[in-house]
DNA sequence: TCTGCATGAAAAA
DNA sequence: TTTTCCTGCAGAG
């Protein structure tokens, strides 16, 4: 489920049950011992996500130290509040309080990175990412200018993290519907009208999937619902809806590869042109 | 028990 | 562009 909205609410639920704790750091699995070993009786002194970057920030005696989770495609945390049961054999990293206030354990498996990582190293990571729409001050200027210099299609330059920060394949495919934008457009064809328009929607997708802990893209009018209650087929436009009826048009949807991941559209609603052959291409259309 | 697949991204070729 | 690495789960056999 790791799009960016799930690390920013990984980070809040980290600090919110661990800032100030001191835990014992494990490593069940063997993969991380070394970390473990350094992170082992430390505080933590806050959390925060950049994309689908995870921080720790902890104090152990003098030192500062970091620790940097990137979930990957299969990467997962538990917490337990309470009794917790013995870590799974995956299991890379495990956090437990060890202080007087409520216990708490945090399993980590399945990571694609879990490391400690120095000041220098933090900066070359985050030098290489794009703005992230819910960190504050994200700027999407900085978005637009990497979009028009890239001839890559729309939809592969999206999955691109130094562009934007935090979008995933689920997000791509339903902003991009959202905005009636064709994936497979140059990216540097992007307009300033037509970018913030999907700036808006990727922040709002980003917002509300941060707040509800997942991703529901369609609206309650499209839904002939309340989204909240959807299942989770029934909760976006395109992702994952190969050959089913386009909830706004009925074409069916698309589904290929690009950029090694699956892309979904609906054919008919996303054929934006770019300006240029735009009136020729809808009037052949 | 085995297989294939997944909301990711880096390394290798 | 292809391969590789992370792990857990559902569905097939």
């Amino acid at each position: 489920m790791p799009e960016g909205h799930t690390l920013h609410r990984l980070a809040r639920e980290h600090r919110r049950l661990l800032r100030g704790r001191v835990v014992a750091a494990t490593s069940p699995q063997g993969r991380f011992a070394s970390g473990a070993a350094a992170l082992d009786g430390a505080t933590l002194r806050t959390a925060e996500a950049h994309g689908k970057h995870l921080f720790h920030r902890y104090r152990s005696d003098a030192a500062d130290l970091t620790l940097h989770v990137h979930l990957g495609l299969f990467g997962r945390f538990t917490t337990w509040q309470g009794q917790a049961p013995p870590p799974s054999t995956g299991c890379r990293l495990r956090l437990a309080t060890v202080d007087d206030g409520p216990p708490v354990t945090i399993d980590l498996a399945g990571a694609a990175a879990c490391e400690l990582l120095d000041p220098d190293g933090e900066r070359r990571l985050r030098a290489r990412l794009g703005p992230d729409p819910l960190r504050r001050g994200a700027d999407p200027d900085a978005a637009y200018a990497a979009l028009r210099r890239r001839r890559a299609p729309l939809g592969q330059a999206l999955l691109d993290q130094s562009v934007i920060a935090g979008v995933g394949n689920v997000f791509r495919a339903e902003a991009l519907f959202l905005c009636g934008l064709d994936p497979r457009r140059e990216a540097r064809t992007l307009t300033r009208p037509e970018f913030d328009a999907l700036w808006t929607t990727l922040v709002g997708m980003l917002r509300d999937g941060l707040r509800r802990g997942r991703i529901v893209t369609v609206t309650a009018e499209d839904a002939g619902r309340a989204p909240g209650r959807l299942a989770t087929e029934d909760a976006r436009y395109v992702y994952r809806r190969e050959g089913l009826p386009c909830r706004r048009c009925g074409t069916p949807i698309v589904a290929w590869t690009l950029a090694a991941r699956r892309m979904y559209a609906c054919p008919r609603c996303q054929r934006t042109a770019p300006p240029s052959g735009g009136a020729a291409a809808a009037a052949s259309a």
